[in-house]
DNA sequence: GCGTATCTTCTACACTTGTAGTACGACAGG
DNA sequence: CCTGTCGTACTACAAGTGTAGAAGATACGC
């Protein structure tokens, strides 16, 4: 199987990645269900909820099964694979594809001190990287 | 003079930071400039550039000034507000609001190698952050 | 069995974005 | 002068997004 199906171009509204979340940390949620997860962020109408899902799942980025009345969504795209996505995105527009002026960027803004550039690079050292 | 004014909420699209770009790097430029300096990448045609540079400047974005028929564009926001904007955003949306976890993935997805750490981290340690 | 609460699906609408055509004013060459 | 040319302003339109109401199907309590 190839590795790298039906992916790619999976960058998604700050809305859209809430729901995700919900999703990615429930495995399996109903609306009534993500609606709850929101509810405190944001105070969404249900059917709002209900328009998202469908629309995440027309692009493929979830799925949905049947169980009784209800809808049960699963997404269908991981976590890391957005992060990856996303990052690149900004990678390729806002630095010009290089990634270590981001890494520049998070320490010249302190974001990251240098003691954590230390702590992930020894991190790193003694655990290397997982095999893609 | 308030350090923060009217910016925030200073999120672009990727066609939209190829004109801030042509403009960051040109100080001053015509719809025509811009045009040409994107000739290569998009085949824009130039009412295109026109319009986008109008919504721009509508936000904000970019400030025009009258050269004879012409108008002269230069942006309104600098890079670096721009970028800690959208790094900004991504973090929140993406990675939770952790650096260090947007830092870990660069990392394991080899964007950036240990050794880029350690001179990030060299060449922090010996000159120090700009003071905001 | 009936009404009420749930759910999904459809439709709607305002906004933003990418993209460009049309209209109209000004200027330069002959 | 007259006519293209160049440049801006306005209008248009298809997608995508945030947001939600209306309509229709269904299950549940009693």
């Amino acid at each position: 199987m190839s590795q790298d199906e039906d992916n790619h171009d999976v960058s998604l509204s700050e809305l859209q990645l809430e729901l995700m979340h919900a999703l990615w940390s429930r495995g399996e949620a109903s609306v009534a269900d993500i609606a709850a997860a929101l509810a405190d962020s944001r105070n969404l109408a249900h059917t709002t909820v209900a328009t998202v899902l469908t629309r995440l799942a027309r692009r493929g980025m979830v799925e949905a099964r049947r169980d009784g009345r209800q809808l049960l969504y699963r997404a269908a795209v991981a976590e890391p694979e957005v992060r990856r996505s996303m990052v690149g995105d900004l990678l390729r527009t806002v630095f010009a594809g290089d990634p270590k002026a981001l890494l520049a960027h998070l320490v010249s803004e302190r974001e990251v001190s240098t003691r954590d550039l230390e702590r992930v690079r020894a991190l790193l050292a003694r655990k290397p990287v997982k095999p893609r």
